[in-house]
DNA sequence: GCCTGTGAACGGCTTCACAGCG
DNA sequence: CGCTGTGAAGCCGTTCACAGGC
């Protein structure tokens, strides 16, 4: 779920994209085509990363959860998997993940299936999980305090590298290892620390506020789980994890199963969606 | 984001969301999001709840949001709402806005506006908000602390009225105001107490085995925030919510956008996307 | 005149089905 | 013969643009 500004939320989310996303805009093409003719990179560019050629956003999405099955499965010792396997594992059908798949290249083998670490390799080049991100957490109630805990965020390479509130009470002291600083802060702190990704779960009411401060401060990526539709500049990247919404979400499909029971005195079997 | 045997994650994300994510399927949306559960049907049955009529999943989690901006303008006293207003604030556009309204009905006086408190009433009605939904939340952790003290989620209406966990020296206690039960006992308090929305907040090798407890208990919707796709019969309702995930996808975007500028090392300034 | 409601056009994502290769 | 990779078809959601009321 991306929300920017005139743009939609929700992923969906999102789930969603939430998205929860998600499921929003425009595709991401490196572009380099329209403009100009195109035939060229590639060639010159030491084999110019020609990955990330438009793949979906929805794709993208999935990618981080094939990401996740992949693991588990080299975790125990799994060497190849089958488009068939790992797809039922991520619950999607094959055909779906192998188109995503083949957004970022082909590296399966005909008749065999894909070396599961090669697949890890290359998605996690195609997430950009080689660059380390710095995260910052601004707010620390309830939620905070539990994304501070993680301590490095479960699928390693995010860690958490700055804290934020106002509580006079909390500033200075330590959770997780870390000093909590003063939202006056932010600047100075997310520049030395070149913090990438901010996350907000402070109450509703400070989230814009917090969100301008980061922006200002260079924060080009925002994880918003505040109640509120951040306003932010088109070049800022925001994702809403809303857990009203999905609670709500969940809620209408209830609603939904509860009337077809209702009205469905008849004879007809819900055959619905099944791949 | 919804997840089902055979179907699509993230969101959005959401789709997200969810939601989703995507976010959706999610995502947190996160997911992404999509996944239409819904298929062609209804049509005979009598003229019943015309309502529910084949509303795209995407909507629904834009009607979410409509709700808290909503609620937001009722608190501020304003009774009237034009599509470009609550577009604006909820980070849509109007065209998009209109469009998911009209499917809940015709509620907007032309040449005026949306009723705020008509919107609000509509709105829950088709998100079946008029029930009330009794949650459970498994695995108290550190977020299912968080989770157990929002003390009824946020946009009232889902009172946590059940806790869970392995731990022995957390059973027994009460943490905000409910006693912790042991996982063994998910049939009878999830019956008694009427549990209709599970919320798995364990590590991620016991998410699975919860779930398969909830859904033997007859809890039908399912929402899910360990890192695990979880496995479960097409009469249930998945939303899963990723932090990894969310902060994976952030991730492609920022790896995107200094592609870009590497690439771009010519003229043309970034135009893209744009609402 | 203004703003809602909506059919129709458009575009992106998913699904299909098979060609291609090991 | 099996499984990947992918053009093409189909579907669904978004956007457009204007008809319809107030």
């Amino acid at each position: 779920m991306v929300a920017r500004r005139g743009d939609d939320p929700a992923g969906d989310s999102t789930g969603d994209g939430v998205v929860h996303p998600s499921m929003d805009d425009a595709p991401y093409a490196l572009d380099g085509d329209l403009t100009n003719g195109a035939p060229l990179l590639d060639a010159v560019v030491p084999a110019a990363r020609e990955r990330a050629r438009a793949i979906p956003e929805a794709a993208v999405a999935r990618l981080a959860v094939y990401l996740q099955v992949l693991s588990e499965a080299a975790a125990q010792d799994t060497a190849v998997i089958s488009s068939e396997e790992l797809a039922a594992a991520a619950g999607v059908n094959s055909a779906k993940l192998r188109k995503d798949l083949s957004y970022i290249g082909s590296y399966g083998t005909r008749g065999v299936g894909y070396d599961v670490e090669t697949l890890i390799q290359e998605i996690g080049r195609t997430l950009g999980l080689t660059r380390k991100h710095s995260v910052a957490v601004v707010g620390l109630g309830n939620l905070g305090h539990a994304l501070a805990n993680y301590g490095g965020f479960p699928g390693r390479g995010f860690p958490v590298s700055a804290l934020f509130d106002v509580d006079p009470d909390l500033i200075g002291i330590k959770l997780g290892g870390l000093p909590v600083d003063h939202i006056d802060d932010i600047p100075e702190v997310c520049g030395t620390r070149d913090v990438t990704v901010g996350v907000i779960a402070t109450p509703p009411g400070a989230a814009q506020e917090v969100c301008d401060r980061l922006v200002r401060a260079g924060v080009r990526c925002i994880l918003n789980f505040a109640p509120v539709v951040l306003q932010v500049p088109d070049d800022v990247e925001v994702r809403k994890v809303d857990l009203a919404v999905e609670m709500q979400i969940l809620s209408f499909h209830v609603a939904r199963r509860a009337d077809r029971l209702a009205t469905d005195g008849d004879s007809r079997v819900d055959q619905a969606v099944g791949q």
